[in-house]
DNA sequence: AAAGCGGGGCA
DNA sequence: TGCCCAGCTTT
């Protein structure tokens, strides 16, 4: 893999610096995420905030805007308080180890790994998603990816082959490799360099490998969007902890147990906040617009029912839900979900 | 140890 | 349309 490594990767643009900062940056929006969906965020963060000092200088709903349509979002608030943290209390310095830098809030074992190795040169073998797989398949390993009981089994394995002169190729050469060759599926072993010492390809199992049990079904949640408009404003509010898209920018949202929710009930709901309907302008013919937006472990059926209202909402209702009347050109700067986002983009 | 947390690519 | 991908924090 180390010979094959300088044949065949990627020319990617975090792999031409030894810029700890810029290195992290990067390894925090891969985080789940491939690169060909993180590169535009890494060179708009980098453009952006070219320091860490910019960084954490750096209003957070900005950073979250930019952050906007790449998932994960505590990914964002956890970076920006980590490059606060990094400007106070380490004088804008990263840590240079690998058990210093997992101290650091939204760094796991696997950035941990990938600063110290790529910044910093220090011997410590990463483990994601492409390194367990081609593990268990070169060595055979039959242990569920998915348990977290798994994992030490497989970065003891890592560790006892990454070589102590040369950590950072190693880590990017396994990685690469999983990305390119030795694939989740239809993996390319017919050219494959490793064919004669791969476990799986030996015994006919490739397909088999790595073995990972499944999650359990999303759940289904419904929600009805009540598009609070008047004149060129929108009401939208900023949503709190212990649910989906923390910080993120949404509208007024009645959750029910089924689809439906009549025309009677919206206006019910408006009634609430003290929203006066403006009569002069007609209901939107037929059925109000229905989106579907599947998260990993919810599916959301979103009803957008727009109400056009006399007035603004009253100061108590403000206070109450945390409503506040935007501006097109306000909303642009919200940072908002994707499903909210696409919305916009149709109306 | 399990649950919660996005969004996009591909067959 | 349905299935797959996957690191960190919180519970």
């Amino acid at each position: 893999m180390l010979a094959w490594y300088p044949r065949h990767h990627r020319d990617l643009p975090w792999r031409h610096t030894r810029d700890p900062y810029a290195i992290w940056l990067s390894e925090v929006i891969l985080q789940q995420t491939r690169v060909a969906q993180g590169l535009p965020y890494y060179e708009a963060f980098l453009a952006a905030y070219p320091t860490v000092q910019a960084l954490a200088g750096a209003p957070e709903q900005e950073v979250l805007r930019l952050w906007q349509g790449l998932g994960y979002y505590s990914r964002a608030r956890n970076m920006h308080h980590t490059a606060q943290q990094v400007v106070q209390e380490h004088g804008g310095q990263f840590p240079t180890t690998y058990a210093n830098l997992l101290k650091l809030r939204g760094v796991g074992p696997y950035t941990a790994a990938a600063i110290a190795s790529f910044a910093f040169g220090e011997a410590v073998a990463v483990l994601d998603g492409n390194v367990y797989r081609v593990l268990a398949r070169i060595f055979g390993l039959h242990s569920d990816i998915a348990a977290p009981a798994s994992r030490k089994e497989f970065q003891a394995l890592a560790d006892q082959h990454i070589p102590a002169a040369a950590p950072a190729d190693f880590n990017q050469a396994i990685m690469e490799f999983g990305a390119l060759q030795c694939t989740p599926a239809r993996p390319d072993c017919l050219f494959c360099p490793m064919q004669h010492s791969c476990w799986a390809f030996q015994h006919g199992q490739v397909a088999l490998l790595p073995v990972k049990s499944k999650a359990k079904a999303a759940r289904v949640r419904y929600l009805h969007y009540l598009v609070l408009r008047h004149g060129e404003a929108i009401y939208l509010k900023k949503r709190g902890e212990k649910d989906i898209w923390q910080g993120l920018y949404d509208f007024a949202v009645v959750e029910t147990t089924g689809l439906e929710l009549d025309a009677a009930e919206v206006l019910r709901h408006v009634e609430v906040l003290g929203g006066r309907l403006d009569t002069r302008l007609a209901a939107e013919p037929g059925p109000p617009p229905l989106l579907k937006h599947v998260l990993s472990h919810q599916k959301l059926e979103a009803r957008f029912h727009t109400v056009w209202l006399a007035g603004a909402l009253p100061a108590t209702a403000l206070a109450d839900t945390g409503l506040r009347a935007y501006s097109p050109a306000e909303i642009e700067e919200l940072p908002k979900p994707q499903l909210i986002a696409n919305y916009l983009g149709k109306n």
